[in-house]
DNA sequence: ATCGTTTCCGGTAACGTTACCGGCATTCTC
DNA sequence: GAGAATGCCGGTAACGTTACCGGAAACGAT
């Protein structure tokens, strides 16, 4: 039992050749049905597994997908868990690497897993990544590569996300309508695509009500929640400060939070506070922080069907694009309305 | 630039033979240095890379670890970024694959990584798993395996784990200090180890201060914070209800503050709480959960050392056995006697 | 009986790489 | 200057699998 059994072991003890037993394995048609079951008798006996190394070298594909995220934080590590999902049921084993929000990891994973020969890429690119050259190289030599999450038009290639701006839109509508009027935005590092949508959104809800953009009262900081502890210290200290802040994660909600909290304001009724990502944490601080939901496990399955589709039609399907709809989980941290009247709407 | 070079394409173009190719790559001994220089430079320019599957093949080694996690929580995660930081330092590339928690995934997730021809396994059982044969087949082969946080003795492996037991009993011995006498632990499933152990330190502390094992305050639940919520809302129904539970993980912490605010009771004043696994969670809730960390990164890094380890030494390293040292980090939720003398210890 | 069909099977090459052996020059040793 | 040692290189087999081709046997039809 020590060495794994080949095909060859199978061929020998049945006295037949290797490519009768390989036939009879992949149940072609040409091979009788008798010797058919002999050979599925004795693999199953000799607790035959098929060497994956060989059977991808022979036919150029490992039934394997190269997965790379910037980090397995809440929301990834759902995504992650939603293409793991899809991808096992379709045959595939995933390979998940973490870039560490490192453009050099990045680098070295994308050229590992090339190595590896995986079938393709799903990938979510790291915030400090401005250069897309690796994965260009993988669309040149013609592997699939499937984007979601963070998506950027300098990286062309069948893609799944959230639709972002409307996220910021609605998001900043709320706070809006709740009466809210300086509102102000913890968005993320400046060249991270996702943060820039969510922000035009939240322009545009500022434009559709009439006010005036204010730079103050954009701030741009790490996705980090005590960066975003400082940021709104500051935001708070203002002369005229904020009456409502608008995060593009949840994490940096909580920062804001404690900020909020330290300098004795209340929310909703002194200050609005509206999260991004629905992430458990939310619903269990005080108060409970109203917060964007993208649903990440599914936008993760929608990631791996998309790459097995890919996979399969081979004509072009760059211009592809998934956009999820987000939703909007109104809590305490935002309903200004209903703690002051008491009314439900 | 369609398809990949290979050591052929490099010894054509060069007149020389793939044998000499080969070793010149490899930067073997027996060849001209002249020849050497040639052969790399027609290789960088060609962007050649080594083909992992051939390689794998030929020699029987993928660099390639395969991990088996329950799943990809905050602790469990940050165990894998460790894992991941350690093995991609070491030129391994690592597979990480989710049981989630089911003892089917689990035998699926074996079996294909056995077939990819992982070098080794670095697992964490998943919490249903009763019988343990598919990863005894594995150590018959003689693959190297490591198990980590989650080890068990029905599976003797080289492992790295917390002193589970200690930590159960720091915690428990903090509360008593606290001046609380009626200490409930919510536990996890009964066949787990890390929860028995756990466990095992509660009843310790209590013998220590003389205080008589009551199995009503034993509660046996899935890591799962709604179940934790149902939980304690029976414990804090009881007619001599407990005055401070320990849970053994901080999601059930938060299930049971929940339901202990919802119950209008106040911590530490009328009970207290501490939770496990020093999640982000437990210092942004109101009020802070004491709980006691195991530095999850570390484990990992810990477990990935030990698996290279194991790699190379081929001795039998199944008794090697590292165990960490828990904290305790003790926060608003336990710590009465400040709260009450408003005095520093 | 002959010829075509079908059914089943075996041999060989190939995927990209390395291990091993053998062989030719060249250099060294005394 | 003969033999031994060294430096350098090429050929071949092998890892486990499949694709392709060819062929033997059995069967059917005329």
């Amino acid at each position: 039992m020590e060495k794994p059994a080949t095909i060859k072991d199978i061929a020998r003890k049945l006295n037949i050749s290797i490519s009768t037993v390989s036939r009879a394995i992949r149940n072609a048609s040409d091979v009788n049905s008798d010797t058919k079951k002999a050979v599925m008798a004795l693999s199953e006996e000799l607790n035959y597994q098929p060497n994956r190394l060989a059977l991808g070298l022979k036919q150029k594909q490992t039934h394997t997908i190269g997965v790379i995220v910037p980090n397995l934080d809440y929301v990834l590590s759902m995504m992650v868990k939603g293409i793991d999902e899809v991808a096992l049921e379709a045959g595939y084993t995933v390979m998940v690497c973490q870039s560490n929000e490192s453009f050099g990891r990045e680098l070295v994973n994308t050229r590992r897993l090339l190595e590896s020969l995986v079938d393709g890429f799903i990938i979510s690119v790291s915030s400090e990544t401005k250069s897309f050259e690796h994965f260009k190289k993988i669309q040149e030599r013609n592997i699939p590569m499937v984007v979601f999450d963070r998506v950027t038009p300098d990286l062309i290639a069948p893609s799944v996300r959230l639709d972002n701006e409307n996220a910021g839109f609605i998001a900043t509508e709320h706070l809006l309508e709740q009466g809210y009027k300086r509102i102000a935005i913890l968005a993320g590092p400046k060249n991270l695509g996702i943060s820039n949508s969510r922000m035009d959104g939240y322009l545009n809800a500022l434009k559709k009500y009439n006010i005036k953009r204010d730079n103050d009262l954009i701030i741009h900081c790490d996705f980090n929640q005590d960066y975003a502890f400082f940021a709104t210290q500051e935001l708070l200290a203002m002369k005229k400060r904020p009456d409502a802040i608008f995060t593009i994660s949840d994490r940096m909600a909580i920062g804001a939070m404690l900020a909020i909290k330290q300098k004795g304001l209340r929310m909703p009724e002194d200050i609005g506070l509206v999260g991004f990502n629905n992430e458990p944490v939310v619903s269990v601080v005080t108060p409970q922080i109203s917060s964007v939901d993208m649903s990440s496990f599914e936008l993760g399955k929608a990631a791996a069907k998309l790459f097995i589709e890919t996979m399969h039609h081979n004509e072009d399907m760059n211009n592809v694009e998934q956009i999820l709809k987000p939703k909007l989980f109104i809590r305490e941290s935002s309903q200004k309305i209903i703690s002051q009247t008491g009314l439900k709407k």
